[in-house]
DNA sequence: CGTAGCCTTGAAGGTGATCAATGTTTGTGG
DNA sequence: CCACAAACATTGATCACCTTCAAGGCTACG
């Protein structure tokens, strides 16, 4: 019943969520699950949808939004591999539906799990339960540290999200983005105006805090120089 | 070995959090329990003590508060009768520290549940794991709902947050707070300046939207008011 | 080659922050 | 019970930061 492929599955194994999780559990626990692909700017469920099944991030990023009154995009979360989405709202009973939006930051892959494989094997299964418990504590680490920053002047709340995110998708140690963040979106992640991400980085790019990068769109960042650039 | 009155026992079993959980079950999560009383203004833990053990709020109610860079205090979180506090990072391996600290409002009640008994007993028990991850997601959603409206002007924020504490605090139908929110809980809570709130909810009290009740400190709002202010 | 999404810059304006001074309430210790 | 301190509330004046609006450019992609 297995459709996912060896080199997948040998990824998956080394998940921080399967750890101390035997193969065939992990086997078990992926039960009719399928891998799904996905563009760039794709949405994987809209908020709203029937809350039929969950993913987990195999490759690519995975961005968490809600919708402001106004219209705009709120970014809560990027899900990056092993990363999970939508399988917080599984465990409610009865039908439910996502939330959140969930969208797609350039070309992703991911395994779609049911709903079905959720009730039967997840929900009663401590450890995985308790996996579920430290993301969601993580997660919530995340925005809370976001919170604390929300009285910081907006140069520190950029050059914090952008230190983050290098700790998140880069090689220790290196400094080349491996997923792309547009100003929209680090708009969006701070709830502020696109202008306003675009001017302060505007600076940073002139006095070399950033460069351009040969790979179209990443940049490079350089940490030290962003510091400086927070001493006043 | 039980040192928990019969009172705050009957109490404590209608807890949603000990929903399908048989007494003798509860009474073992309890054990070497103590009831912990809290007068105004007392700090439960702080951020950087070590995590010994953590509590549920019997009555009266805490805020959980980070500080800011700037030496601000941002409250996360308004913990009331029957919520949890300082147990997320009880599943930590290790010795482990609060990232938060808990302070109480007004006189509070609560249980001191040692770590060793969550180790022992909370654990490995699958309903309590899956009834924190419960929590854990409605805490998140709450955050998640504060961040949507960031964008929003404070006006209607402080509305929101008025109106979601008038849902927590108070009888169905009634409009008589029971848990006083000081005006700098509201701006802390924001993460604004306490002048800001002030000016904009003394506009509230001249045109009638919050009346002054008889009992000191708490304040009587009238939530259809509330709602015709914002209708512009 | 045209459209969609993102980036950029400028000018104008408003919302909320900051600073300062003062009043009010609550709790504490002599 | 009074005096005093600490926490909270209030109001005004000024100003900075960020938003909004407008106009245009760049790049990727069907």
């Amino acid at each position: 019943m297995i459709k996912i492929e060896a080199s997948d599955l040998e990824r998956i194994f080394h998940f921080p969520l399967f750890d101390g999780i035997s193969k065939d559990q992990i086997l078990r626990l992926l039960e009719n699950s399928l891998v799904k692909t996905l563009k760039h700017r794709e949405y994987l469920f809209r908020a709203g949808d029937d809350a039929g099944s969950f993913s987990l991030v195999l490759e690519g990023a995975v961005k968490l939004i809600r919708h402001s009154p106004k219209g705009e995009d709120i970014i809560m979360h990027f899900a990056l591999q092993g990363d999970l989405v939508g399988a917080l709202v599984m465990s409610q009973v009865g039908p439910s539906i996502f939330p959140i939006s969930a969208k797609s930051m350039g070309p992703t892959r991911l395994i779609n799990i049911p709903r079905a494989t959720y009730n039967a094997y997840w929900q009663s299964h401590l450890t995985i339960q308790k996996k579920i418990n430290a993301i969601l504590y993580r997660r919530m680490n995340l925005i809370q540290d976001d919170k604390t920053m929300s009285t910081s002047p907006l140069r520190v709340r950029i050059a914090n999200l952008l230190m983050r995110h290098v700790d998140n998708v880069c090689a220790p140690g290196d400094q080349q983005l491996t997923i792309k963040l547009t100003r929209q979106e680090i708009a969006d992640s701070l709830g502020v105006a696109v202008e306003s991400v675009i001017r302060i980085m505007s600076e940073w790019q002139a006095n070399g805090t950033i460069k351009k990068s040969p790979i179209k769109g990443l940049e490079k960042i350089d940490i030290d120089k962003l510091h400086a650039n927070l001493e006043f």
